[in-house]
DNA sequence: AATGAAACGAATTGCTA
DNA sequence: TAGCAATTCGTTTCATT
């Protein structure tokens, strides 16, 4: 299926999606047609999803991380659909889970600071009936990647 | 600071950094020069940190999130740096926080299988003394972006 | 399958307004 | 700061081994 330079090509792309194919064809030892090659054919297998741009968060003034965890009793499609075109449409959830356990979602949502966070918590709950709602901040990111293991 | 069009662009980007500088420009209505001078800026001024490709986890096999939950009552330097150091040495770990509250580190896990999450727990507590863990599973990713809200 | 060179298109730079 | 034109550089294709 995917052998160890792809596998290679792959780790160096989803670090760095900047590297030209001269530059990705050097490290792996190849030269650039058959490096290409490679490239387009895990883009057409659908081993690429997308290329993207990480921005700085702190350039931004974006500094909180809040995981939001949700205990609902409501299981019903109606309310799903509700939920779920919520979390869709609000641009402050960058992460949802439906969790195993007693929590049944878990949110990433991030903000600018707590008041944001305020508008944003009274915006969601406008939105959906939610009963059990509790929100942990994150006080350091210690690791942040989009890197998975392969 | 940042005007709407610095905005316009930072958002395409993080959407999609496979955009070329002329597909960008002619969204925002401008020629490719002032757009690429723009897109230069800001990278220089430190707004867009990196560009990555996104990899299909599907495809990939790399089915679950596991979410992993740790109370601690080491607080002393020695625990913390070798602690940070396994999370950043572990491939598996691709988000890690300290939080508020009662837990006092979240992170997320990416892991082929439940028995591969086993093997990484198990690899985990052989590097760090930890005493209270708890983990919990996604049973489905409902939303993941990496773009944050600006 | 990989190579090297040629053709093409996009990125970058300089000049003008 | 934007636009235009020229140049440079990376990507894509193709003939060859």
């Amino acid at each position: 299926m995917l052998d160890s330079t792809d596998k290679a090509i792959l780790n160096l792309l989803q670090q760095d999606a900047s590297l030209s194919v001269a530059d990705i064809a050097e490290t792996i030892n190849l030269t650039v047609s058959p490096c290409w090659r490679r490239i387009q054919n895990l883009e057409n297998r659908g081993y690429i999803e997308k290329r993207v741009a990480l921005l700085n968060r702190q350039q931004l003034d974006l500094g909180i991380d809040v995981f939001v965890f949700i205990k609902t009793n409501q299981h019903n499609d109606e309310w799903i659909e509700q939920f779920y075109s919520a979390l869709e449409v609000l641009p402050e959830v960058l992460e949802a889970y439906r969790m195993s356990g007693d929590v049944d979602y878990l949110l990433r949502v991030v903000v600018k600071d707590i008041s944001a966070y305020d508008a944003f918590y009274k915006n969601l709950v406008s939105k959906v009936p939610l009963a059990d709602v509790s929100s942990s901040f994150a006080m350091e990111r210690i690791k942040f990647t989009t890197a998975v293991p392969i």
